[in-house]
DNA sequence: AATTATTTTTAGATTAATCTAAATTTATTT
DNA sequence: AAATAAATTTAGATTAATCTAAAAATAATT
């Protein structure tokens, strides 16, 4: 597996998630729009992964990952959102610097590696941009939370998570202190606007819900009855 | 620069490292024997690198790296033996399985990366194999060490690292508990064949003389009168 | 439905890195 | 010093990954 192959698998898989109709098939142009390259290459590269069996290709009419193909990408991603989090989390590195040091990263090979890295950090469930982290076997973690616009108040809430993460957003949130992990108890939702009043560790917030309704939250049982 | 470009960079300053004569040229055929490859496609690469001003190449006549060059090599090694040392010391991966992960991970470009990694390791000076790293300048520490056959009864050393480091000499090192980094104050050294007795935690170790001749030391001054 | 526009694929080149086989240069030995 | 051996280089191919320009297929529009 060539570091160009990767790169094609994972782009294909963020398309197929990204995909507005479900189950339509990912472009020859999309893949080169991302990939920033000709379509012409795209082409020819997946002739090599159709041969490979790593994607369903058909002529003029798209592509899609196989099972393997599928696999081998959650993989990628597990392993780049396992090195953002090592690089911002133990080195210090900014969430804004390290997506091109963990583009380079993942495609390190080496199963122990990996299993030992996500040990270290602790089995992280999402990354610093608030991604959410697959596990070994590929499934994505969090979907069980929900987004804060559905909180109820008086109940404590675990921040799991951000839905789709922009680097505005993160800096409003590196901002107000509201870092993926935190626990807080909800004081109030303004019905009128639907905006959010948190209480964390003492400080209160306020969020609109705009910011809400982009952030991944899950209950916390433990602390339901913390005020 | 490319990971082959980088490889070969690395090869040859190894080789210059070891070279019996000083100064004598590296040979293709040098090049070839470790790279796994045939000269021919070490010929090919020298023209390369000999473009991008990296190596003094004359045909025929073999190789020695420009200061360029030698100054790439020397931060590819220190990027492996830093990398060698956190899959070692945070990681928890074996000394032993450690190089291939690391000849992967030394081809990721960031200098941030490196200095905080160095920073996170505590700067160290050794990797796990005794091997000294480079530092930010490209100098090779422990360079004022000496062998542990030159010790005197009486003092107090730090063991530094390991002048050619085998599994074996590892392994015994490992089982004897002789760590890099350990303080140790040297008992008696026996006139009649060298071998030499440490105190080390408390317990006692007797060392070889031709173990002790293949680890640097370096007088503790600070620890002088322990006993 | 016919035409135009867009998307996608093919054909043919290019570059880095490798190879084999043959030619050349240097080293070693009679 | 001539002959032989060894090391090195050249010439010509190959593969992965890319490109440009032209051809073919699909989609959109009159």
């Amino acid at each position: 597996m060539t570091i160009a192959e990767e790169d094609y698998l994972k782009v294909i898989l963020k398309l197929e998630l990204a995909q507005e109709e479900l189950h339509a098939r990912v472009t020859t142009n999309q893949v080169a729009e991302v990939i920033q390259t000709k379509p012409s290459s795209v082409t020819d590269m997946l002739k090599r992964l159709k041969e490979k069996s790593l994607v369903d290709y058909i002529k003029y009419k798209g592509i899609k990952l196989t099972g393997a193909g599928r696999k081998q990408a959650l993989c990628l991603i597990r392993r780049h959102r396992l090195w953002e989090t090592f690089l911002v989390e133990k080195l210090g590195l900014s969430w804004k610097t390290v997506h091109p040091v963990a583009e380079q990263l993942e495609h390190v090979h080496s199963d122990e590696l990996l299993e030992r890295l996500d040990e270290f950090l602790g089995h992280p469930a999402f990354d610093p941009h608030g991604e959410p982290i697959p596990n070994g076997e590929g499934k994505l973690p969090g979907c069980d939370g929900e987004l804060m616009t559905t909180v109820k108040a008086g109940k404590n809430y675990t921040f799991m998570g951000i839905k789709e993460p922009t680097d505005t957003l993160l800096s409003y949130l590196d901002k107000i202190k509201l870092n993926i992990g935190s626990i807080f108890h909800v004081q109030d939702v303004e019905a009128y606007n639907g905006s959010v009043e948190l209480e964390m560790g003492g400080k209160v917030c306020f969020l609109t819900y705009d910011v809400a309704n982009k952030l991944v939250v899950k209950v916390n049982e433990k602390h339901e009855n913390k005020n």
